[in-house]
DNA sequence: TATTGTTATACTCTATAACTATA
DNA sequence: TATAGTTATAGAGTATAACAATA
């Protein structure tokens, strides 16, 4: 059976989560956990609630999230300076390391991937992943809508 | 920030994930049900073993997969042929017709996507496409044969 | 002795609803 | 009255291990 280009989009999805789950076996450190802590990696300590949104999943989903990831030592809880409702999470230096460590790697692969499409179809490339991509969130959208 | 092209492969996969969960909402339908209805669509009638194989999951949750498809008739359990310790998973009709849409709206949106690209960049695209799925999956097979 | 599917058990991700403390 | 986070509860996906029936 042939595989569609749409097939094989999905497949370099699939295909990168597996290897992401393999890189994390034997450590607590779950696709979802590690979501969370690339989310703050990037965007800086930041609250619960907020964290909820920027994940979409529900604040209670992050309060187990961060519970886990707290044992583990990947991020630590501190009290909001003003707002002492709020619960501010950041990364310990670990966390902070090992997520420096992935974007290297994600930068990497990147290139790697890259270095696999012919140079003439590169460009060619890039353009077209960028189309279907927001046509793709525009079609989604729509869909959402009605 | 700027979205580096794995990032949007990887976007892809998720827009269209959520659309397909969006889709099934309100019916007992989940990924991991529709996703092995599928496999049955186009494989044929199948062991539970076999299954386990095709969807890469242990058998204990093939079960507990068709165990809720089949009570939602969409499969039906039959015995097998010539070896009674098997079991045969095969569509239900309605199933049936349900996927043959599905295969449908895929076809339909593998179009539409395509034609987001710009007509020049197609050739291009579809060929950059291939090859980093086929550079990842040697990536994926060579890390885990480590 | 090996294989097929199931029961038993457990962990993770996810959600909604009710509750507490604070704003 | 509204918001931040937690407890309570529940469903789904997944795994391993032990077991019964059959090959």
């Amino acid at each position: 059976m042939e595989l569609t280009v749409l097939d094989r989009l999905l497949q370099i999805g699939d295909l990168f989560a597996r290897d992401m789950d393999r890189a994390f076996a034997g450590t607590p450190l779950t696709p979802a956990r590690v979501r969370l802590l690339w989310v703050v990696h990037h965007g800086g300590p930041v609250t619960q609630h907020a964290l909820a949104d920027a994940l979409e999943v529900s604040p209670r989903n992050v309060t187990g999230l961060v519970d886990a990831l707290e044992e583990g030592g990947y991020v630590e809880r501190t009290p909001h300076p003003t707002d002492r409702r709020a619960t501010i999470v950041r990364l310990t230096e670990t966390a902070e390391a090992q997520m420096a460590e992935m974007q290297r790697d994600h930068a990497e692969i990147t290139e790697t991937l890259l270095n696999a499409v012919d140079p003439h179809d590169r460009a060619a490339f890039a353009r077209g992943v960028d189309a279907v991509a927001l046509k793709l969130e525009a079609m989604v959208e729509e869909a959402s809508a009605s």
